[in-house]
DNA sequence: TGCCTTTGAACAAACGATTGTTCAAAGGCG
DNA sequence: CGCCTTTGAACAATCGTTTGTTCAAAGGCA
């Protein structure tokens, strides 16, 4: 009776009219107002059933019938009109200068798993440099994401202003900001300094350093530790011997090339990928590797088995960051209050064959 | 008057009562009931000045005020009201098993673009093998995606009845499946039969295929392409010469390993990963390429150049498969009837180091 | 002037949840 | 027995849009 008057129709949706209650038309998803009325509750306590909230006390023979009712439905609850009350939407954004570097699809696998573990969805946006500030922006205010996970290599300032502009709860990677106060670093100085020691205990002295952006947060990182390595073997620091890769395959062949001309006999790159355009350089010009030039470099991943000679890395930590990262993001829309900065230690070293003794 | 007895504290929100009027936080975001007030018309008014709705005329004197005020109060609509409110979130799923496999990488690419072009996001999903069901009940319940983009290399199946049980629009990607009506396939077939000829045109008679997951259909495919290059230039079908390596770099260096007995001069790998395998056991081996052994394989991409010898392949439009995917599945959700599968030809030859002529 | 169409805009009911408030019944106590 | 406090559940307002319906004013025509 009462179900007849309060809803007549549920099926008149879509303007798709129809006079008599249809069986329901078994693919159309149960609500919680459907729970509720087979369970003979109001929909608001029906909502405090499922969501088990604390606040109100249900009987407990309510609550079995509310159960029973959403388990018979196959109720779950519509994540839309949740996201609508509550405006939360459950989905974090992650903002990727390139999708087919290892080092990202890593970054990216670990911010999935702990995202879907934390019932979040993981909305991808992937833009050519210098688009991050549409990227930011559309994926906040348009496609209302509760935070966003960024791993942009854009410049600091622009990247800052537009993190500011979107006003949006976020983590950086590997990255750190004068005013992002949230951020996940892994510990480059340390991986850099392993992978130029590793080289040194070679017998190597004459090291080059293929480098990232110079200027950016990593890149300085990164000659950092290579400097620290150096310093402690008492080698010389030379600055004739660091090159500009970036973070691109052209960027490691031309940087190469540059290094060529200098007495190095190897090389400590910011990035496989940079590693790879070095040692297409280095083949191209018929030098072997490692007689001729070891490479060394880091961040480990498929890539590296697959390079001739089998690339030596330093591991790192990825995947684990993008884990950590989404963790710390979804601490952070939880309301907590966790530390600003996660440093993860560097991996270890995995010998390959690109790097061998010293022989000249 | 009537504003303030409407709704006397907009910012009476989250719980945060206040007494007066705020002057509108600045951070909080406009509503369409704030832009419909300035303007001083119904808030259904000023939804349908800015959807630009047909059916239903308006002054244009009215137009105009709302539109001002929608611009000064730098209004956008909330996407999940507006989702809530017509069922669509806007919003495609993309299901892929590997994230770091450079042809996934550049379907996702390809997808983004065209999702973002059309104002759709995309949420990326990634899962091992086996859990494609949980994945795409997951995207289609939970997250309530409008549509799904499929790239699963899964058995067909339990694919199938996965999709089924989810009840999604979908499109497959590079694979037919009998109940699931729309899929974009790129010509694996031609572009198969074109890498052996190429190798075929080098003077190799003895060519070996390794093949993908055989009886998948993309593996199929192929090995018919293999086939019909073959057959036209006269060559016997050897199944000895056909060796399954699946999709992984493993696959490729096992697989390589059997090859190794035969008399075969050249190899046909069916991806990147599997050939890159083939060539780190052929370099263990201190086989020569491509003096001893050729090698080409389907898909081009960022790591052919890095290979050693650079890997010679036959490019494929995935970016662009992604991209008509998305583009199919979203005029499907418009409601229109798009063909039920997109063929996408054959990239052209591009010609490496790693294939040579025949020399013994 | 009176009646019947257009027009243009307001009214109001959803969409499916969450959550503060109200309220009746039941229980405790003097 | 009457009053006051728990308890447990219903009531009702919202979140920000969209969209079917209603309705008053204006215009056309006789």
């Amino acid at each position: 009776m009462e179900e007849a008057v309060a809803n007549p129709c549920r099926c008149f949706r879509k303007g798709n009219r129809c006079k008599i209650e249809m069986p329901k038309s078994s693919k159309q998803r149960a609500t919680l107002i459907d729970v509720a009325k087979r369970a003979r509750v109001d929909v608001s306590t029906a909502s405090r059933v499922l969501r088990g909230d604390a606040a109100q006390r249900v009987g407990s023979e309510t609550r079995d019938r509310v159960l029973k009712s959403a388990r018979e439905l196959d109720y779950l609850p519509n994540s839309v009109a949740r996201a609508l009350r509550t405006s939360k939407t459950h989905t974090l954004g992650i903002v990727v200068p390139q999708l087919d570097n290892p080092v990202f699809s890593a970054v990216i696998r670990g911010a999935e798993k702990a995202a879907f573990a934390k019932g979040y969805s993981l909305l991808i946006s992937h833009r050519e440099p210098g688009e991050t500030a549409t990227t930011i922006a559309n994926l906040s205010k348009r496609s209302r994401v509760d935070g966003l996970l960024v791993a942009s290599l854009d410049d600091d300032e622009v990247l800052r202003s537009d993190l500011d502009a979107a006003n949006v709860p976020h983590v950086l990677l590997n990255r750190q900001l004068p005013g992002a106060p949230y951020a996940v670093v892994l510990d480059s100085r340390e991986a850099a300094k392993r992978a130029t020691s590793h080289l040194i205990s070679l017998g190597h002295r004459r090291i080059a350093h293929l480098s990232g952006r110079l200027g950016g947060f990593n890149a300085n990182e990164r000659l950092k530790g290579y400097r620290d390595a150096l310093r402690e073997a008492g080698i010389d620091y030379d600055d004739s011997l660091v090159e500009e890769a970036g973070y691109t395959f052209e960027g490691g062949k031309k940087a190469m090339l540059g290094l060529m001309e200098s007495d190095a006999t190897a090389v400590m790159a910011a990035t496989m990928v940079s590693a790879a355009g070095a040692m297409a350089t280095l083949h191209e010009a018929g030098w072997p590797i490692p007689e001729r030039m070891s490479i060394i470099a880091l961040h480990d991943g498929a890539i590296a088995e697959m390079l001739y000679p089998a690339l030596s890395t330093i591991s790192m930590p990825t995947e684990e960051m993008g884990c950590v990262a989404a963790t710390i993001l979804i601490r952070l829309l939880d309301g907590g209050k966790p530390d600003a900065v996660a440093a993860l230690p560097a991996g270890s070293l995995i010998a390959r064959a690109s790097t061998g003794p010293r022989n000249i």
